[in-house]
DNA sequence: ACTAAACCCTAGTGTAGAACTGGGGTATGT
DNA sequence: ACATACCCCAGTTCTACACTAGGGTTTAGT
């Protein structure tokens, strides 16, 4: 029930690409990894499965990097992470070592009814609001700083 | 979000032991590992864990075997799967690693409550539930068969 | 008391995935 | 041309999962 490290990075990373997002600027790998602080190397992999989901648009060469591939409140949590934690090609291969009886399956659907709430709540929040969430914190530190 | 196989068999065991509650004689290891095929020396091990946690009860010596620790419409699959999967006796040293910001924070509790609505689900359901449930579905198979 | 049946405890093994690390290739703005 | 930045693929370390194994302890029945 943990939130995966890889997730995590990548939502820190969109999370930076967000904020950024009116300049229409791209942001370098380095810089995005140095706000964040995300070892670079691996985050230049999650950016490319970031990209093969359409998630973000990349510009290569020289003042190259990275810009969101749609607007921020376009984008919800529930689909980066399956971006990056659905790799599950041969899932239905994984599964035949156990035997399917009528218990298991059971299990699974109910299993599965709790992952759809899960995934509900995190349809519910786009880049967008996490921004503002943010943002939001940030004032309320400051008042309490005061 | 895969429903790990330590989690199944100790779901599957505790079915069988509330399918044979009424009788209350204890049910044995290897009778349990027969039924559901999971591999007894596994089993051995999830139901000593299920013990520490009360939610069985083990008679020793010949003719021994294992009870549930209470009624089966008063466990529920949550605690079930917290007492196998919670070994997170560490888990906040293993955090310190990464830096704690004040988005990851924000990250986490939107997660948190991901968990959280995921959790409610399993509440919801007991093992008497699953017992008919299953009863239900095997109905069913028979009408279809017929 | 003896024995066999059952649980109990600890330790080892093999595999797979997570989280990096590194090297070399390709496009692009100046 | 050249530095900058993305791109791709391969290797490495570490940890957890899913077992496997060996020896110990309790108890019912004879």
């Amino acid at each position: 029930m943990e939130l995966s490290c890889k997730s995590e990075y990548a939502l820190l990373a969109l999370l930076e690409l967000a904020t950024h997002y009116q300049s229409g600027e791209p942001l370098q790998i380095r810089q995005i990894a140095a706000q964040q602080n995300i070892p670079d190397r691996y985050l230049e992999q999650l950016l490319a499965t970031l990209r093969r989901c359409g998630l973000v648009r990349s510009q290569r060469g020289a003042k190259g990097g990275y810009l969101l591939g749609r607007e921020p409140w376009k984008i919800n949590l529930f689909e980066v992470i399956c971006c990056l934690e659905g790799t599950d090609s041969q899932s239905a291969q994984k599964d035949s070592g156990n035997k399917i009886t009528l218990e298991s399956t059971l299990l699974r659907e109910i299993w599965q009814e709790g992952c759809h709430a899960a995934n509900a709540v995190l349809q519910r929040y786009t880049l967008q609001d996490l921004c503002e969430k943010r943002d939001a914190k940030r004032q309320l530190d400051i008042m309490y700083y005061i």
